[in-house]
RNA sequence: GGGCACUUAGCUCAGUUGGUUAGAGCGUCACAUUGACAUUGUGAAGGUCAGAGGUUCAACUCCUCUAGUGCCUACCA
């Protein structure tokens, strides 16, 4: 065999390790040799967007993804994972016009035109993805390259198109004219989601709008009061009863308005005045009271955020100029009653980072609450069902959420949901389906009103254009309604529509993969995304889109904060992979992993990642440069191993224990637990144990190369680079495609042989004892000791282990095991469950020794105590399982015991 | 306003249905180093499990309240 070198380096190796991978065209499911009827799973990536590089975020995902599908891959399942991207409509829009900007072209879209500025942005996104694609495959990520999606390719596009065809022909999709959330920065509608809420002061105006009227009204915003079109004051509110039906015409700081005195019920008596000016265009909820009250909808700001022409004084000034000049107004007039500094939420928009107006526009929706046609139930309903009742009332057809708490949370958000705005006035994205002509048609079914006027318009819902003097819409569809549509658009929905479950091929994936078998995501897009994927696909396909959802937090720095780059804490997992290594990183990701918690992430964790992962290397290096026979062989029975001594029952028995536990761990997708326990038996158990144990004991070939290969295999999940590598130094085939490890459950004989695990102990207890007075002592490594064990009922087995006790850094060099004996004068005595005596040569230290004692006697003094009192209390004895109540007798027992002896050894001092 | 989570060793966090003297990693301290591995080994120190009540034979674990922190959400104009 070829040098091992002394330290992993994983840049040396792991592009190679991908290559090799790739080219055995196992991760594609169609290649895998596997049992008839074997169970799939199905796993679709969440579509990094394409509007820059890989974060950490994007990492854990991978990490998550990557270590679920190789581990059910190596458990013979028919395993796939989807790969893909997002092209991130507004975002990517919104950063290719950013970087533009910052080159000279201050207004991109009016400077280049549809065609060019999307050229533009197509060119920076096919750049971006292909970057993305090369960090996956950095990341170790063994998805199925051949079934790689995009949301913006001509195959999701023809899915976009048929779903939103199938919504309008439903009555689901329609077109409205409605008061909507506007960015003025990006000349877009975005949706309620789109929106974050920032806290900010604010001035809180309470004024008259004129002498005349009888009521005062508060605002923060007086600007909008122009498009005022009612007074809405609460029924009940003794105050303001007698004006409600009645209607004024007031001069408002120039303006005339015409103001209807509305009664609502959600008009809150003690705020502010109790009464409030409703202003139908420029506010959500405002413009569901007009609707409820067949109010006049007056816009007075324009899509530029300035106020519209039709307001005579104050045209063309900004928000910000006519609320200043309407204050003053009000001020001159002495209507102004009020002027209080008050903190606010305003709304902001996500991608562009301006506060969002509210506008009427003529928009296309997904209406949520309308019944589907032959279903009797709304989009609401089935996205509540999905995760409450099962689909259709199905319990298999049931989105498991973990942690479950979230299930509330998005129930809640379900509640408050309004129809969903998907048109955008931005160009990167699915340009809507539908095309209009302009001819006199009467019954037309849609009536465009624009500021009051009205045109005809033939509107045709299509995939492509009906013909000659037909316009397509020129808006694009919101980014989530393709991406809904991910867990069966990369199936190859809706030509996979007619697939053959069981049969292999793209073709058939639909039937062979869907509804998909896991999907993990970070809680931050658990409504874009996880609700629409659910509306989508249980609307779509009858269908729930996975079984099972897993959410994970987000990554911060060490001081809790996001990642940013603003504040410039950014880490490229890219420059860590390098730095440390993959498959570092992914421990070190993996390790800590919560479901729905947010993490810590800092350098410290991978490097002592990196550590382990070196450590795997050199136990690997250890065991194959060691070897004593020519035993070479894969995959070994573990029925055929000889398990001679203790230590051998011990660690393989240990062995199947972590087997069974990691097992479990993975198959509930506790990743971080199922990485700890593997850990603690391969760094403690079994190299710093058993692998020092089998250097005395000698002749070990068989039991070490077992356990390293099952090691390596239970470890390829978490870091498959270095595990693959060390596979290749004793087999030709691949790591990646070997077997899980079957996990059986513990015969008879095993359990009755679990005094194994007391015996191990006992020897490893004295071991520490005496490297532990060593320690104490300080005594030079140089110096060997000799040592006596009173033994009594263990004579037999310390006598097996007196070459471990003596060779395992005790530096002991004579050892008597005797059956009983009375403590040499002149020596120490330790208890380790039996009493050993140590010749410290004349070193022994009376006061520290007696120090020593009487600290472990006060010690098991409490303990005892604490025993006796619980044993003492009748209603434990009488009410506690008898198990619990012998096992603390059991204990008590030998505290006592224990007791008496130290109490015999400083007597023995005197 | 409503809701959710978190509070365990100096730091970052585990702790599965209540039942070992509450654990790990990092850090700290002491010692070691021709060894598969200094990306190492050995040992130690370090905790009133945020606080107060309650349920129970038994509470880090369940319940209530309080405090602090963070997040989500909402039509207080």
């Amino acid at each position: 065999m070829k040098e091992i070198p002394k330290a992993y380096n994983p840049n040396e190796y792991e592009d190679e390790i991908y290559k090799k991978w790739e080219q055995s065209g196992f991760f594609n499911p169609d290649n895998l040799k596997l049992k008839k009827g074997a169970d799939y799973f199905s796993l679709c990536m969440p579509p990094p967007n394409v509007t820059g590089i890989l974060h950490l975020g994007h990492a854990l995902e991978n990490a998550i993804m990557d270590t679920t599908i190789r581990y059910e891959r190596m458990r013979g399942k028919k395993a796939v994972l989807i790969p893909g991207t997002d092209h991130a409509g507004i975002a990517t829009q919104a950063k290719v016009e950013k970087i533009l900007v910052e080159q000279g072209i201050r207004n991109p879209r009016a400077e280049l035109g549809r065609e060019k500025l999307l050229e533009k942005v197509r060119e920076y996104a096919e750049n971006s993805k292909a970057t993305i694609l090369r960090q996956i495959k950095k990341m170790g990520t063994s998805c199925d390259w051949s079934r790689l999606a995009y949301t913006f390719d001509e195959k999701r596009n023809r899915a976009v198109n048929m779903v939103f065809k199938k919504m309008y022909d439903d009555g689901l999709v329609y077109r409205g004219f409605r008061a909507v959330n506007w960015s003025t920065l990006g000349q877009s509608t975005l949706s309620d989601d789109e929106i974050i809420y920032v806290e900010r002061k604010a001035k809180f105006y309470t004024f008259k709008y004129s002498k005349d009227f009888p009521i005062t009204i508060s605002t923060t915003r007086p600007e909008t009061k122009l498009g005022d079109t009612a007074v809405a004051v609460n029924p009940k509110d003794e105050r303001y009863k007698k004006y409600i039906g009645k209607e004024f015409d007031v001069d408002f700081a120039g303006v005339k308005l015409h103001l209807k005195i509305i009664g609502d019920r959600g008009v809150d008596i003690d705020f502010g005045t109790g009464a409030l000016g409703v202003t139908p265009a420029h506010s959500l909820i405002d413009y569901e009271m007009a609707v409820k009250n067949n109010l006049p909808i007056v816009r007075v700001i324009g899509e530029d955020g300035k106020i519209i022409s039709e307001v005579g004084v104050y045209a063309g000034l900004t928000t910000l100029e006519a609320r200043e000049k309407i204050v003053e107004n009000l001020r001159r007039e002495g209507l102004l009653e009020k002027e209080e500094e008050v903190d606010q939420n305003v709304g902001t928009a996500d991608r562009f980072g301006d506060v969002v107006e509210v506008l009427p526009k003529m928009q296309w929706f997904v209406d949520v609450n309308k019944k589907i046609p032959s279903r009797g139930k709304s989009l609401k309903d089935l996205m509540r069902e999905a995760v409450t009742t099962g689909h259709n009332g199905d319990k298999e057809q049931k989105v498991r959420i973990t942690p479950e708490r979230f299930t509330k949370v998005y129930l809640q958000w379900i509640d408050n949901l309004r129809d969903w705005c998907i048109s955008r006035q931005i160009w990167w994205g699915h340009r809507i389906p539908v095309y209009y002509r302009k001819q006199k048609i009467f019954n037309s079914q849609f009536s465009i009103s624009n500021n009051g006027v009205a045109s005809r318009q033939e509107i045709y819902v299509g995939e492509k254009s009906p013909g000659e003097g037909w316009e397509q819409d020129p808006d694009t569809l919101d980014t989530w309604f393709s991406s809904g549509l991910w867990t069966f658009s990369t199936l190859g929905w809706p030509l996979s529509a007619k697939a053959t479950r069981g049969r292999p091929g793209p073709e058939n994936d639909l039937a062979n993969f869907h509804p998909t078998t896991w999907m993990q995501m970070a809680y931050e897009i658990l409504f874009f995304w996880m609700a629409r994927m659910i509306l989508m696909s249980t609307y779509v396909l009858d269908e729930i889109p996975f079984k099972d959802v897993y959410i994970h937090g987000i990554l911060r720095d060490k001081e809790g904060r996001k990642f940013s780059k603003s504040v410039g804490n950014g880490v490229d997992p890219i420059e860590v992979c390098k730095k440390y290594g993959t498959d570092a990183l992914r421990l070190s990701l993996l390790s800590g992993v919560v479901p729905g918690n947010d993490m810590r992430f800092y350098e410290e964790k991978v490097e002592g990642a990196r550590n382990f992962v070196n450590k795997l290397w050199n136990i690997s290096r250890y065991i194959l440069a060691k070897r004593e026979s020519s035993a070479n062989f894969v995959r070994i029975s573990a029925n055929k191993l000889k398990d001679k001594t203790l230590a051998d029952k011990w660690i393989l028995d240990k062995f199947s224990q972590v087997t069974k536990e990691a097992t479990n761990d993975l198959e509930n997708f506790n990743f971080s637990q199922a990485g700890d326990k593997l850990r603690e038996f391969t760094w403690s158990d079994f190299a710093d144990w058993y692998l020092e144990i089998a250097k005395i004991e000698g002749n070990k070939d068989e039991i070490l190369l077992y356990i390293l290969e099952n090691l390596l295999i239970l470890w390829h999940p978490f870091v498959p680079f270095v595990t693959e590598k060390i596979w290749e130094s004793f087999s030709q085939e691949l790591l990646m495609m070997e077997k899980w490890p079957e996990v059986k459950t513990e015969s008879r004989k095993q359990k009755a042989e679990k005094s194994v695990d007391k015996d191990i102990k006992l020897i490893q207890d004295i071991i520490v004892a005496i490297r532990n007075l060593r320690a104490e002592y300080k005594i030079e490594p140089a110096k060997k000791l000799n040592v006596i064990i009173s033994a009594g009922s263990k004579m037999e087995i310390l006598e097996e282990n007196a070459e471990i006790i003596k060779g395992l850094r005790t530096g002991v060099r004579e050892l008597n095991i005797e059956k009983k004996i009375v403590k040499p004068k002149g020596w120490v005595e330790l208890d380790a469950g039996v009493s050993i005596y140590i010749d410290l040569a004349g070193a022994v230290d009376i006061v520290k020794e007696r120090e020593r004692i009487q600290k472990e006697i006060s010690e098991t003094e409490k303990y005892a105590k604490s025993l006796e009192s619980k044993l003492n209390n009748k209603e434990f004895v009488s009410k506690a399982p008898e198990n619990i109540v012998s096992q603390e007798k059991e204990k008590l027992k030998q505290q006592v015991e224990k007791l008496a002896n130290l109490e015999k050894q400083i007597k023995i001092l005197e």
